[in-house]
DNA sequence: TGCCAAATGGTGGGC
DNA sequence: CCATTTGGCA
């Protein structure tokens, strides 16, 4: 395969790169530190980097990029563009993990060459403990001095072997960790116990640090300013020292997890310890001018030297883009909203997919305030935080199964789809592992999809759309696929109940579709969000974007701590406010409580005013 | 059981 | 920060 001089590379699949970017993709002799903002274009940028490491033969075979991120979707989304961008067998030494399963893949391989009596066996079982369960652990060995978050917190701190003297703190640790491996009749390891097993094994170990850092010269870390004490400490042990190259990107604006766990400061100890050089993205792809310019007045207030950025999208509505709006009372709110969002649809200037209610907390609440509303105007608010069954329907999106099975659906439903039909043979194509040069296995894989479309509309078409005919219908796609062939393709179903928990949410939601709708093809529209306002978290939103954004609650009592010395507050509103592309609206209720004053002097000179409805 | 004070949860994610 | 739960004590 020819290799590109790295002076004749161009981008692939999108036009250009702004020149920061270009900066700091060319920069791979030395490790860097990408700021990017709302809207700058992170995972892109980081294909792209991917692309012209692979292409130029920068990162030459067989060396391999190691990509980290923090979600699962994040990680298979960077996968995803590589593979688009370059050939397969250059994307092949793109590895994309989560922190978790490039830790878990590391104890699953050398799990032997962990030192005693760390060293678990094959079978042992993951758990994630909740805050309860830590509880009941200090509880049953006495420790009284010492609190779940405290015990919670040491556990990803402590390096390992850890001594059963010293603290009380530090003895809790020691005996949690001999409680896990002794006590419950098989050794159960939580995420960040693996994490420092890991930490363990290639510290002990000279031969595997050796071979992961001859594997790995380059690489990537996404979302950074959430990494983890314990995860920063597992990449120095892993890398420090070593040649590797970072590239390391995310927005310490955007730092909303310090109460989990995050590093407060992961962004200088990063430039200190690994002497990265800092470079800022100043494009935003997202938000038009003069959201941007709201946008740079939190900004500045969060981190004084923050450069101003640069919109690079258009305005597409007129009136206001920003506002505070005020209620008398909840039910003149709820009422207000609901209608504002149905005239916005009836006039034709949104779809309702188009808008997010996004809240501090309690969504499940604000749900049941808003609800009734809503639905007096025919418009359908979904709380895609909650669950159903054991997974949130947020989750159950963004899962492989519901991606190919309501694709297979919808060719049930639908005259004619070639874009459904063309992304159910590319599922078919990967989860059967045809080779896209053997035409014959092509052939006789679309003949097979012809057969089943055939069977599914006549599936369909007998059963009625109620929500008896979810499991049945749900059950033609699956099977068509092979639920065996489905857990093999994608190693995140290979523990039976994970299947289970997907499956039974997929069931589930296309159940509660079906009560509501009046064809088959409504239910799945449903499924999707189509026609439904979304309602969620802040922390959830966080990644998404949407045309307009209404922020629920800005007063005293939502938003108890947004004070101007809490500086996690003040993130998490800038996250809020930085997700919209076209309009950004806060709701504000005296009944509730009293608007929080300095937030609006801050915006009132970028024109943000206050409303009342 | 009733009363008052103290503690706690709320915002999340990973195989 | 505030609502709710838990704990201690009579």
């Amino acid at each position: 395969m020819s290799l590109v001089p790295p002076g004749d590379w161009n981008p692939q699949g999108v036009a250009d790169l702004e020149p920061r970017a270009w900066e700091a993709l060319r920069q791979t002799a030395q490790s860097i530190l990408v700021t990017a903002g709302a809207g700058a274009g992170k995972t892109e940028f980081l294909a792209q980097k991917a692309t012209y490491l692979l292409q130029t033969g920068l990162c030459p075979a067989p060396k391999r990029i190691l990509a980290i991120s923090f979600k699962r979707d994040a990680a298979s989304n960077l996968a995803e563009r590589v593979t688009k961008r370059c050939p397969p067998k250059q994307a092949r030494r793109f590895t994309s993990y989560t922190f978790d399963s490039f830790a878990k893949g590391l104890v699953d391989r050398f799990r032997a060459a962990i030192p005693e009596p760390y060293c678990p066996p094959a079978g042992y079982h993951i758990v994630t403990p909740r805050r309860q369960d830590y509880a009941d652990f200090l509880d049953t060995y006495n420790f009284q001095g010492v609190n779940a978050q405290q015990i919670e917190r040491e556990i990803a701190r402590v390096r390992l072997p850890v001594a059963n003297s010293g603290s009380e703190l530090q003895r809790a640790v020691a005996e949690y960790w001999r409680a896990q491996y002794n006590d419950y009749g098989q050794v159960s390891l939580s995420f960040p116990m693996l994490n420092r097993l890991v930490e363990l094994l290639i510290r002990e170990n000279p031969y595997i640090l050796k071979a992961l850092r001859l594997t790995y010269p380059v690489v990537f870390l996404d979302e950074f300013q959430d990494t983890t004490f314990a995860q920063f400490q597992l990449l120095r042990t892993a890398f420090g020292g070593s040649e590797a190259i970072f590239t390391a990107v995310g927005d310490d604006k955007q730092r909303i997890m310090v109460w989990a766990g995050a590093m407060p400061d992961a962004f200088a100890q990063f430039e200190r310890q690994f002497g990265a050089q800092r470079i800022s993205l100043i494009s935003n792809w997202r938000s038009h001018e003069e959201l941007v310019r709201i946008q740079h007045v939190i900004a500045n207030r969060i981190d004084p030297t923050v450069e101003q950025p640069e919109a690079r999208a258009v305005r597409l509505v007129d009136g206001d883009v920003a506002a505070i709006w005020e209620f008398a009372n909840e039910d003149e709110e709820s009422d207000c909203l609901a209608q504002w969002i149905y005239r916005e649809v009836q006039a034709g200037n949104i779809e309702p997919h188009d808008v997010a209610i996004l809240v501090r907390m309690r969504a499940d609440e604000v749900e049941g305030k808003l609800s009734p509303a809503f639905n007096a105007r025919s418009l359908r608010l979904r709380n895609v935080a909650r669950n159903v069954g054991d997974i949130a329907i947020q989750d159950l999106l963004g899962e492989e199964l519901t991606q190919v099975l309501l694709r297979l659906m919808r060719l049930g439903v639908a005259e004619r789809s070639p874009e459904n039909w063309n992304a159910a043979l590319r599922d078919l194509q990967f989860l059967e592992a045809i080779d896209p040069s053997d035409e014959a296995r092509q052939r006789r894989l679309q003949e097979r999809l012809q057969v089943f479309v055939r069977e599914i509309r006549r599936t369909l078409r007998r059963l009625e759309p109620i929500p008896d005919s979810a499991t049945p219908s749900a059950r033609a796609a699956l099977d068509f696929i092979g639920a065996q062939v489905l857990r093999r393709a994608f190693p995140s179903y290979q523990r039976q109940p994970d299947f289970d928990r997907v499956w039974n949410g997929f069931v589930l939601l296309l159940r509660e579709c079906l009560a509501h709708a009046e064809t088959w093809s409504d239910a799945l529209d449903d499924f999707e969000g189509l026609g439904q306002v979304a309602l969620m978290t802040i922390h959830k939103s966080k990644s998404l974007e949407f045309h307009t954004m209404i922020f629920y609650g800005l007063d005293n009592q939502t938003w108890w701590s947004l004070t101007p010395d809490r500086t996690e507050e003040l993130n998490s509103f800038f996250v809020a406010f930085t997700r919209a592309k076209q309009r950004a609206f806060f709701t504000l209720c005296i009944e509730r409580g009293q608007p929080v004053i300095w937030i609006e002097n801050l915006l009132a000179p970028a024109g943000v005013r206050r409303v009342h409805f």
